[in-house]
DNA sequence: CATGAAAAGGCCTGAAG
DNA sequence: CTTCAGGCCTTTTCATG
């Protein structure tokens, strides 16, 4: 891990389709050793994966919500518990566990208020265990970067 | 946008590395034809770019923290400021703006609670239109997906 | 108008220097 | 690490439903 590395990851991160060659000329090295590098920064994990961001707006989810959660009993079961049932919930973009006054926080994307009203009530409602929550509707999203580097 | 193009959707939000071919087996075309269907979600911006995921424990940054910040005052030219502040700042990867309790709730990633608490010294405390602001520290990242679909 | 088959081009992956 | 050759993927073109 050198700075060409470091070079060749903030390109990636940006923009996955660049090709070895264009990244070659900015780093300075053949586009053959930069495949490898490629390969070996997937292989050691650097690299989780590669994906497509959609856009929320044009496949009609275009509202986001954050919900902080308190539950009631913080047992070992119940935690597992809800942490599970958040995986599966599609909604549900990120789940944080958290110290301080809540114990989870969400951010969620949905179509419309309904659709946030209809995972409250299945999530929050029908298990006892939900203390109480409070939801924040998302004016502007004003960063949403996934940049590490 | 028909069920196939949601099929290639969805494969490819998981994995951008996905061949035409491979993709074609799943979607029941064949591979130019979901290239031609590729390059046009790209072209309407379904598709808004394709990036690298990078692991942020391999890179040294895997302490994640939430901040709900409440300003002082309200101001079109103090919200704007306040954005723009958190666009530049390299540690905010997610920054909204909501209703609510909170103005805005940031999310970032940083080194060790020293590179936190410098970057709160640097935006929370030089400037006096922060009225307060609260920090969760993240336990576990239960989930973390970017699926839309 | 979108699909499928075949050909051309570009990109990635190995070996040798 | 670079250069070069081989092979795969992509991207046209063109004919078809």
């Amino acid at each position: 891990m050198d700075e060409k590395d470091l070079k060749i990851l903030r390109l990636v991160q940006n923009d996955a389709r660049l090709t070895a060659d264009a990244i070659s000329l900015d780093v300075g090295l053949s586009a053959p050793a930069v495949q490898k590098r490629l390969k070996k920064l997937r292989e050691t994990g650097v690299i989780e994966r590669e994906i497509a961001v959609l856009s929320q707006g044009k496949l009609g989810r275009d509202m986001t919500i954050i919900v902080e959660v308190i539950l009631e009993r913080e047992s070992r079961a119940h935690l597992d518990a809800f942490k599970r049932k958040m995986r599966q919930a599609a909604c549900v973009q990120q789940c944080y566990y958290t110290t301080g006054e809540a114990d989870f926080m969400l951010i969620l994307t949905v179509k419309d208020i309904q659709e946030y009203e209809r995972f409250t009530e299945e999530n929050f409602f029908d298990e006892s265990n939900i203390s109480r929550f409070k939801t924040s509707v998302v004016m502007d999203r004003v960063k949403a970067s996934l940049d590490v580097l």
